[in-house]
DNA sequence: AAAATATCTTGACAAAGTCTAAAATAGGAC
DNA sequence: GTCCTATTTTAGACTTTGTCAAGATATTTT
């Protein structure tokens, strides 16, 4: 398995322990369910929503270990930080460039995949060397 | 002077008293120094940040005063939030649409003009119904 | 000037996040 | 297995951002 393909395929808990091994972190239990957690949510959580989600899981786990656990998954590249909800940021298991749109209703936040919006005019910004860029949308999601 | 041109002209003490009563908040002393700082500035402060510097002119003001203004003149449209800047809100006097810049280096959010962006593929986007979107970029400011 | 409103301040509180010291655990050497 | 060391985890203290309520000040109204 390889950091691209993570997120989807993440049900076996040897998965996890591969990853996580890959990237030299140590399979503790409590890392493991914090990244099964994370790897297999598509919810944007904050890191206190996390934690009350892997303490389902694993009830003694600290809250300085779902945060160190996330930074440290940071860190590697297996998740990335967000900053589109206010007050907290959410960790983002999607590490492909996207776009989000955030239902204003509900609060949730979905991916917009890459290829579905064009950006033009970047060039024209001559003072600013573009790092990376994402389109931030903010609505209602359609009822089905 | 209309709410439209607000943010360059705010030099004298006359014209945010004017806008003040515009909107029908009283301008007091406390208020005054808040429209002041936060229409003059193009920084995207927090509120603490904006609370640091309304001291130096109002020594006096309290936290809560300053938070209750910035509020207001959001509910009144004269500043908006936006959520681009980890762990706060920062106030916006920029109330036409625009994209963002943000310096990862200094922490730095520059304006960019929206029509020196333009996105392509919203209507694409059918499950969503978008009421506003911003691009936001990140990188570094070219030195001059 | 007294009464009624509106505003401001203080301090308490909650949530998000970081940090530290101590306890618990894991891994390696023997 | 036992001992030793390095790594992790935990609990709690602390900081920052933000809100709220109660009392103190100001301002209007009459």
């Amino acid at each position: 398995m390889t950091k691209s393909k993570i997120g989807l395929y993440l049900n076996k808990v040897n998965d996890s322990v591969t990853l996580l091994r890959e990237c030299g972190i140590q399979p503790t239990p409590q890392r493991i369910a914090v990244i099964e957690f994370i790897l297999n949510t598509r919810s944007h959580p904050s890191a206190d929503q996390a934690l009350e989600q892997v303490r389902l899981q694993c009830p003694t786990i600290s809250r300085a270990t779902v945060y160190n656990t996330l930074n440290l998954l940071v860190k590697k590249g297996l998740v990335r930080t967000q900053i589109i909800r206010e007050g907290t940021v959410v960790f983002d298991c999607n590490i492909n460039q996207h776009h989000h749109f955030i239902d204003e209703e509900t609060g949730n936040i979905y991916d917009i995949p890459w290829d579905q919006l064009e950006v033009k005019g970047k060039d024209r910004l001559k003072d600013f060397e573009i790092v990376e860029f994402q389109v931030i949308l903010r609505g209602r999601r359609k009822k089905k």
